[in-house]
DNA sequence: GCAAATTAATGATTTATTCAAG
DNA sequence: CTTGAATAAATCATTAATTTGC
């Protein structure tokens, strides 16, 4: 699978270049990807910053053709480099946002009593209301089973085998808030935590 | 953020009574709107990505009870994380497609094996005939110019002839890189240098 | 100063989702 | 329910920065 590269360098837009391309090394036009001019860049990044985002193919195009006047480049490097940049931007933000950890415990308070439901909430659904409220743990009334595998159908609980173990161990324990550092995976079995009969 | 929350906090309010001062703010924040914990989210999110959109009653209702064990939560809080992240979701696409005037997609990306040509991206040009059967008058984009504009909104124009000579300059010189410590702008003009048709 | 070695950025591919037609 | 279009996420791979030893 892992096939090296057939070789796609051989496009290399040959027809720019004069050995000009990029960079220092001098190394001249390598098939090897785009390098892009901080001029290029620097259109990039105010389009972006302009609020561009997915350019169109007709966008992509006017694009490439402009930055080509500052150094070689195909459209494919601008829709790359939108989608890299885009994707990384985000990647930083939500980075930056990982802090936000103190949920709960604040408004654990004694908000037990059971709200009316929303109006719309409770047109649907006002057969019955919550009863989940009791935080002590094993409140489950055995059920049918089979629900619980439709309910959660597949991969829903996104435990590999070692996720699993983690399930054992966690089995006796009251309670598994012994959660890794971050939110590495709950350690929740949905398929059978259930009923234990 | 924003988030609508009609306002059902009020409700339980009439049993708290601990100051409820519904934080003046209107967000509500502090009147006790559910705070999903990680491990919830992310059971919440396993069990939408496996096909689950609008669980039934029961579902809900087992939903909850399971999620109660990571934290607080009523069912309505599940039936209401069903229905905004089904809207969301939804909404996230059709934003994008507009948010980044993005009208027509001809641009796809073969891949896989099965094209001769190198795995990269292709063109396509759906050469989509104008029906111009605008039934409310303004459908989309005034093509020509003002796709530059809006290609190039901002500040990215800010430049003159002048920088365009200075590239006749860098054609032989290795890089221009010299001018301008940094990059101040870069030689370009987007706006009208496209359209000769 | 300079290159080999190592690390950080980022260009290019692959994979997994989503919604929506059929 | 299946499939197509279009990403966005995750990953791979290569180039540039940098570190390090000489």
């Amino acid at each position: 699978m892992e096939e090296g590269m057939s070789g796609f360098c051989i496009k290399a837009s040959s027809v720019r270049g004069t050995g000009t391309t990029s960079t220092t090394s001098g190394t001249g036009t390598k098939c090897g990807r785009w390098n892009p001019t901080s001029e290029q860049v620097k259109v990039l990044t105010d389009l972006f910053k302009s609020g561009l985002r997915t350019p169109s193919t007709d966008q992509i195009q006017k694009i490439s053709t402009q930055l080509s006047f500052y150094g070689k480049i195909e459209s494919k490097n601008v829709f790359y480099w939108f989608q890299n940049h885009k994707a990384r931007e985000r990647q930083k933000r939500r980075k930056v946002s990982i802090d936000d950890h103190d949920h709960h415990k604040d408004f654990v308070i004694l908000r037990e009593e059971r709200i009316s439901s929303p109006k719309r909430y409770a047109e649907i659904y006002h057969h019955h209301d919550d009863h989940n409220d009791h935080d002590d743990g094993q409140v489950l009334e055995p059920e049918r089973v089979i629900e619980t595998l439709q309910l959660f159908p597949l991969n829903s609980v996104g435990v590999s085998e070692s996720e699993k173990l983690r399930y054992e161990c966690k089995d006796t324990s009251a309670f598994p808030y012994t959660f890794e550092t971050e939110m590495n995976h709950p350690p929740l079995d949905l398929r059978l935590s259930f009923f234990t009969s």
